[in-house]
DNA sequence: TGTGGTCGAGGAAGCGCTTCCTTGATGAAG
DNA sequence: CTTCATCAAGGAAGCGCTTCCTCGACCACA
């Protein structure tokens, strides 16, 4: 850890001086405050929050109080159920949990520096895309960290994880499908570059190899509802004879079933669908969707626990768990 | 500021002593620790967060790092919407976010203390229901604090909150019913106890006042799908004759669609619907809903700099602001 | 040349807590 | 009756930073 000592006197100048010029007091000569930044990114200094809250009395983060009923409420999404999870986890603990933004056009380099300048003891990561440099430079720093679903770097790297049987689940779905006569059965995926959208690629097409089956019919999505429909819309011109679908996520199942609809195609006499997440939209949507359902609030909370587990043994070996899915049957098969 | 030191005099012991009660050392004889435990309790001790993980080179905290792709996709719940603006806020200052779970059966003096304890410069509050005594609780304690939503107490206590143009939210809501040619127009509330309800009631029943029409046909639920479901069938009960109805949220209208249907009425042909948050669900049901929409994503924002300002000057008067609601019209009406 | 004012910089205290190290008291062992 | 562990308690240092206060250097003015 770099102190304001170690940056006061790589520039040459007293403590003093250099906590005024970090702080960007117009009490010092612009050459030593240059001198001092000059170092400080050098060192790569970051001020200890905790030193600074002390000091000056303010701690520089406001409360965001929910109620428990509230992320209760957000059963819609999966990064909803996660953080519920996570959250009544969490408050078992004596911990805070401190929420942190990544935006999307922050670069990988930038927001690592602005995690490790946060002073946490260890990160969950909650990222939709896990296409980013991002896991691979958080395995090298050295701060715990625990991945919801499987980064696809984790293969090369000692990454920890927690994630749901995407395989088993979706060796599930193609069953479902398979059981209920479909011959001619497609795939919307989510982006080929998630580990999700991989895992839950292979076990479909498992299954369908082991009955011999045509496992090609695969159409590429972004796992929102636009994509969904716009894909279905591409296999189904692709393959007319299409008569079973699985779509890799409610959302995108919503934009299927649209398509089908303005097609003509009726769910399930005509095609079969199963789909993936089992949120609301798999209940308010006409058919009700079959799905697969992951144990998501488990998984949030099982992110903590695991965390913890990190924290206080840093240089165990990763953690890498898998929980089970389950298949809901509803209208859509 | 209570600190450990006072603590320690309060008991008789040293400071020392103190601390090693506190955090249950066992090297400190029972009845110590007891006088300690005794002292802290009377004083309303709580530990500097910042000078424990000064001195013991932890934090306590854990970051949940989300995209804000993540965070757009929750665009399906009122609080999952508030909370994205929020964030978005958030970041573009130099504060940390902490979050902080109510649980359902907390007491809200426990809750106020580990408020408290978590050494926040200022808490904002988006809670369900406001029908609890934490609202007068947080006005009685000098920490800023910003509601989503005006409290119920707000009239009695400085309380500062953002909230949506509920009353001309319902007013817009039953002109378009009006507009529709209905006349027989009932109403699905949340909780009566809370003020969002009887905001919006108000505006409704001014509306249908203004109109000469019987503003009286009104059923109170839950916010909650089933809820609505339920409170339909009641209205539909007791006034056969409905030919409109406004229902509080996209949930609750999800549960009427329902009844409407099973009940072998046609929206909007025989009634027409007009519902509240323009979610998801108003575009996935059948048909799409119209509905009111709220600037949710603007009022999680403003609640951060109405939070900055009340932290910068804690004394002035209340900030009280409120945010247009605007009117999507779709296929239920 | 002397006086006063301004500016930049540093010394040192202190924020509230933990913990190492030391000390005094007590009991067991020789 | 010593000598040694053992235990409980306190003194004091220190975590990393901010900031009050002091001080020297420099410039302008009379």
């Amino acid at each position: 850890m770099v102190t304001l000592d170690d940056v006061a006197r790589e520039a040459g100048v007293s403590r003093t001086t250099a906590s005024r010029a970090i702080n960007g007091k117009l009490t010092v000569h612009p050459e030593r405050s240059a001198a001092v930044q000059r170092a400080a990114e050098k060192l790569g200094f970051r001020p200890n929050p905790a030193a600074r809250s002390l000091a000056r009395g303010r701690h520089d983060s406001v409360a965001l109080i929910v109620s428990e009923t509230n992320i209760e409420g957000m059963t819609n999404s999966f990064f909803a159920m996660a953080l519920h999870g996570a959250i009544r986890e969490i408050a078992k603990t004596d911990q805070q949990l401190v929420m942190l933004l990544r935006a999307n056009d922050e670069s990988d380099e930038k927001f690592l520096r602005f995690l490790e300048a946060s002073h946490v003891d260890g990160a969950m990561v909650i990222l939709e895309a896990h296409n980013t440099e991002l896991p691979r430079l958080l395995a090298q720093s050295d701060l715990p960290v625990v991945f919801l679903g499987r980064p696809i770097e984790s293969a090369e790297a000692p990454l920890s994880y927690i994630d749901s049987d995407n395989v088993g689940g979706s060796v599930l779905a193609a069953e479902a499908l398979i059981a209920a006569g479909r011959r001619r059965i497609g795939v919307i995926t989510g982006p080929h570059g998630m580990g999700v959208s991989q895992d839950r690629l292979r076990g479909f097409q498992q299954a369908l190899d082991a009955h011999g089956l045509d496992s090609s019919l695969v159409a590429e999505s972004d796992f929102q509802t636009a994509g969904g429909a716009e894909a279905m819309g591409l296999l189904l011109d692709q393959h007319p004879d299409l008569d079973g679908v699985f779509v890799m996520s409610d959302l995108m199942a919503a934009g299927a079933v649209g398509t089908l609809k303005t097609r003509g195609r009726r769910v399930p006499e005509d095609i079969s669908l199963v789909s993936f997440d089992d949120t609301v939209i798999a209940t308010t949507l006409e058919p009700r969707l079959t799905t697969v359902r992951q144990p998501l609030e488990e998984l949030g909370a099982r992110m903590v626990t695991a965390l913890a587990e990190l924290i206080a043994a840093p240089t165990a070996a990763p953690i890498r768990d898998t929980l089970p899915t389950t298949l809901v049957r509803r209208d859509s098969v």
